[in-house]
DNA sequence: GCGATATGACTCCTGGGTAAGTTACCACGA
DNA sequence: TCGTGGTAACTTACCCAGGAGTCATATCGC
């Protein structure tokens, strides 16, 4: 028939289209915020850009307008939480704090700063983010700093205890991240569990295994 | 040509077809080794049967023949890695190593056990894999198995701190797998080192944390 | 010749990405 | 006050690459 053939892209119904009068940044923060849900907690692999979309109430294109790509929205979640989480330890890191009381100050700060947001943890350990090409600096930029700050940390701790080998401060720091990583992962899975308890419990077992198990154990 | 109309799908000549001589029991061991490797490596989701087929020297269909799906060589992967680790921890539960004592021996049995098969760790906290229907199940097999004799050493190291607070018990177990899985990543980034450096360098940083900063920060 | 071992060439579906168009809002001149 | 055109916000319907899974067939050892 005639139709299908260059009236089929005629003019179309569109029944949802024009502007919903919400300015772009709005809701680009919007998108941000359920894209970091979703990337959190599924990592970027499982994560589909359809699904974010609907979730956020709009539709696919409009993700893809104002971020470019998936790599585009991770990357602007990755720079949301990293920059969020970078800071906060580095505030920390600059504080007085040292050796032990320093890796506790910090999950306090970790614990009250992503008390309502748990999830934005992971993003920045997403085994399922690609390794090469432009998410990857982004990712790097951001760990790297993270990791700095921890090896830094974890140098003086070391030294404390009369350690100075680099390769023990590597697997040491690898090891407090490791910590951190798996503290977050069961906070996300005790939701009612609240940041003071959190600093509470991870104090109290530091301590116990610092002072009274050395004891016991010798 | 005239074969490409409809004599495309005649006898079409299969060169590489017919048996290589090798019986399934043993061709099955090489293709679990080259998907266990990917599967490690890569996480469930980014590993592609073409590819474990294609290294493992076969054609894709004789894997899906063999195991059925994807799934299905994921869960054969697992099952032996698995039951490979968790003898292992078992074998050492039941040993008398109380406390940090039998955290360090069950470290030392993990790198003396996976030294030339690293990755094999990453199978059973493979955060890509599914998290529902039959796989899950395998998973969780696995995962609980470990997890269970993991609380039950925790539970043993806290008591001697005088914790018995079940919360407690729950985050030190969650934060020692962390530890776990950390030091595994770190080992599979740095192949020159071997499992008795590692142990070695485990043994190290736990006493110098235990004893001397112990004394340090009070 | 029969069953186990093996493969080339498909199908089908998921999900990233795009083309082309629609609607609302606003500034501005008559 | 009323077009009127420009732009920002928004959508439907599509394309297409890649990867899971299958079918029909071929070859080898006995």
């Amino acid at each position: 028939m005639a139709s299908t053939d260059l009236a089929a892209h005629g003019p179309a119904p569109r029944p949802n289209a024009g502007t919903k009068g919400v300015p772009r940044a709005e809701r680009e923060q919007q998108i941000l915020a359920v894209a970091s849900l979703a990337f959190g907690t599924d990592g970027f692999n499982a994560t589909n850009v359809s699904e974010v979309a609907q979730d956020a109430g709009i539709s696919k294109p409009l993700v893809y307008n104002y971020f470019g790509s998936k790599e585009g929205l991770y990357a602007a979640c990755l720079d949301e939480a990293g920059a969020l989480v970078g800071d906060e330890i580095e505030r920390i890191a600059r504080g007085d704090a040292v050796g032990i009381e320093r890796g506790i100050r910090t999950l306090e700060g970790m614990f009250a700063l992503l008390d309502d947001q748990r999830h934005l943890w992971r993003l920045l350990h997403d085994r399922t983010a690609p390794t090469t090409g432009a998410i990857a600096a982004v990712v790097r930029q951001h760990t790297e700093r993270i990791d700095k700050l921890a090896h830094e940390g974890v140098t003086e701790l070391l030294a404390l205890a009369g350690d100075t080998d680099a390769r023990d401060i590597s697997v040491m720091t690898a090891a407090w991240l490791g910590i951190v990583d798996s503290l977050m992962d069961w906070w996300v899975a005790h939701p009612d569990e609240t940041a003071t308890q959190m600093v509470e419990r991870v104090t109290r077992l530091f301590t116990a295994l610092l002072s009274d198990t050395a004891a016991a154990t010798r």
